[in-house]
DNA sequence: AAGTTCGGCAAACAACTGTTTACTGAATGA
DNA sequence: TCATTCAGTAAACAGTTGTTTGCCGAACTT
């Protein structure tokens, strides 16, 4: 994809990059719904009419910067669900690379935090949508494992909810705790560690519904 | 409180009361941050200048409800809380609570699940100020349950964080599933007890950090 | 009964909003 | 080389916005 060579294609791409960098750097301290068109040609340096060269809303822009933060999210989880080793080792693992991915994804991680339940439904629905594949793909993934053995598929799909959500959570703390106490930041990456250690223990417990 | 018998004092309450709910309304399927002051008191049925007998601000009015939605919230807790019964009631009692509490103040839980990230700093401070007392509850009772036993203040304090943290979830999750589909309702519901069960299975074979 | 307090109102302010219009000029393709 | 495409522009549109002003009249106080 993005194999667009003319150059005009390729000026539009930089307008329509400006127009998603301003709206991202925009809702830094805004909501999506309390956006200008304005506002954000504004700040990306076109007229306001030139926006619609691009979007036909603030909605649709939206939209598109849940792709955009939803794909680094996704490398994200495949990095963390590609790992073997203990399960001491991977849920250290697995919360490190949460809190990297919101030091170095700040601008995207509170864009969906924000927008998950924000007053844009065409965002909501895609931002949870996502999610849900995530889930699918945690579910998949617990599968394959051992500890897994004879699980149903209700069983693996409501772990696998549990630890999305979880992630979503931490996610959430970090990207508050990152620009306030950098003390804070290590306790909430103990306190999660320690939480995952817990729903682990209950996993290897399990008996089935 | 609220012993302010006069008859001015009474009509005041009343448009304030009328300010809020208006916002409340309004609140629906909107974010606080795009709320306007016009807005408001147009719903409300009062002329613009009225707001400001009231509200300073439009985030004083946001802080306004987060202290009456939290109230109900409080009462909730406690009510689950109060509890006794094998762990079994006990997570069927909590997610019944929980989905009458959504159905039964959807307007105060969308507006909390959505200005918990939402653009206003002052509105997110007091929601999460007050999340952090429920927790601190929430883990002085789990203090005192037998399952408990030996367990370090650090341990009780992250497991009562994932609790709160999973009813924050779980009551989201009851709020879109409540006006869409009411079968997602029920799947919801179950999925939420077999989480808990997962959990309260970790916490019985838990060794301490 | 007279004076004071104060919640609510209409009107005015300048500033801003989303969207459409007709246009310009550079990249495109024949 | 010449016609076409099309991203971007300035200007105009009618509405809306937050906030302040001076005023009214009912509820209070003495």
């Amino acid at each position: 994809m993005s194999h667009t060579v003319g150059v005009r294609q390729a000026q539009k791409q930089q307008s329509r990059r400006a127009l998603l960098d301003a709206g991202l750097h925009l809702l830094a301290d805004q909501n999506l719904a309390s956006l200008g068109v304005r506002e954000v040609t504004r700040e990306a340096g076109l007229s306001p009419a030139a926006f619609y060269r691009h979007f036909p809303d603030l909605a649709a822009l939206g939209v598109a910067l849940v792709e955009e933060s939803l794909a680094s999210l996704h490398v994200m989880i495949r990095s963390v669900l590609a790992e073997a080793g203990g399960a001491e080792e991977l849920i250290d693992r697995a919360v490190d690379v949460i809190e990297r991915h919101v030091r170095e994804h700040r601008a995207h991680v509170r864009f969906l935090s924000r927008e998950r339940h924000g007053g844009v439904r065409q965002v909501r629905e895609a931002i949870d949508a996502e999610l849900g594949r995530f889930a699918a793909e945690v579910g998949a993934a617990l599968a394959l494992q051992p500890v897994s053995r004879g699980w149903s598929e209700r069983d693996l799909r409501m772990l696998a909810e549990l630890y999305v959500d979880h992630m979503v959570s931490t996610a959430s703390a970090f990207l508050e705790a990152q620009e306030a106490d950098p003390a804070r930041e290590r306790r909430i990456a103990a306190t999660a560690r320690l939480q995952l250690r817990l729903i682990s223990l209950g996993r290897r417990h399990w008996q089935g519904s």
